[in-house]
DNA sequence: TGCGAATATACCTTGACACGTATATGCCCT
DNA sequence: AGGGCATATACGTGTCAAGGTATATTCGCA
């Protein structure tokens, strides 16, 4: 398991970072909360733990897993590179969007509309 | 091949997509850059296409692909989940990081170190 | 001390996908 | 028209990772 792009290719394993955004969460929590034999989440946490996803500290008999933050940093730096393609594209989207204000009033509340990254829109995730 | 994450989780691919990053290419210019055989570039980049990271024109015999930003903002917009997350950690590294760090002065415009998302520095490939 | 809860690991099976090789398709040019 | 270049597709093969089931380990507690 080379790269972060392969850890975070797995829907299950997106499914138990989104859960420890909000908190750590021990094993059965995660377990419960996902509907996921206890075996496949031990074993994805495995796989975050040693990506440098997630770490964990002992409690009594559970196991309580949080977030790291350098995996993320990394994808967050590979991204980088395509932003600003993406953001000229979305300028272009912009000047239509801007076309389109002219033409039909609407609700525009910014005089500036804002630039740069973390413009995307979440799509969702497919199943 | 469900979801972006998927897609870009291929080392190829990631190379094709930098590829791209500096302007359209033909499959034979990326073909002899990325030394990899024609049907493979090929098969990569019907995928991309398939998951709208590209998008081809026809040149005579040529197909020219560039990059489309829709993905891309998807992957992005997956990330935003954990921005504030890793940016409570960011201080911590950027400390670190600044003494490491001559290497890379930059363009920053601003005098205060902005903070969010588009910090994160490439580590680069693991093969 | 022995039982039960919480978690980790071992083993097996299966399916997906990346690759290589071969071949098909389409276009240009003489 | 035909040959050659550029690209796409088909097919067979191997690898690897995810899932399921069973079992091991560790700890709390009666």
């Amino acid at each position: 398991m080379e790269s972060v792009f392969e850890i975070i290719a797995e829907p299950n394993r997106r499914a138990i970072l989104s859960l420890l955004v909000s908190s750590q969460q021990s094993v059965g929590e995660i377990e419960r909360q996902l509907r996921m034999p206890q075996p496949t989440v031990s074993k994805h946490l495995r796989v975050l733990r040693e990506a440098g996803f997630v770490e964990s500290t002992v409690d009594a008999q559970r196991r309580l897993y949080r977030l790291k933050p350098e995996p993320f940093q990394e994808v967050n730096a590979w991204l980088d590179r395509f932003r600003r393609f993406w953001s000229d594209h979305v300028d272009a989207l912009e000047r239509h969007l801007d076309r389109m204000d002219q033409s039909a009033p609407a609700k525009r509340k910014t005089k500036k509309r804002p630039r740069g990254p973390n413009r995307g829109r979440d799509k969702g995730e497919k199943k």
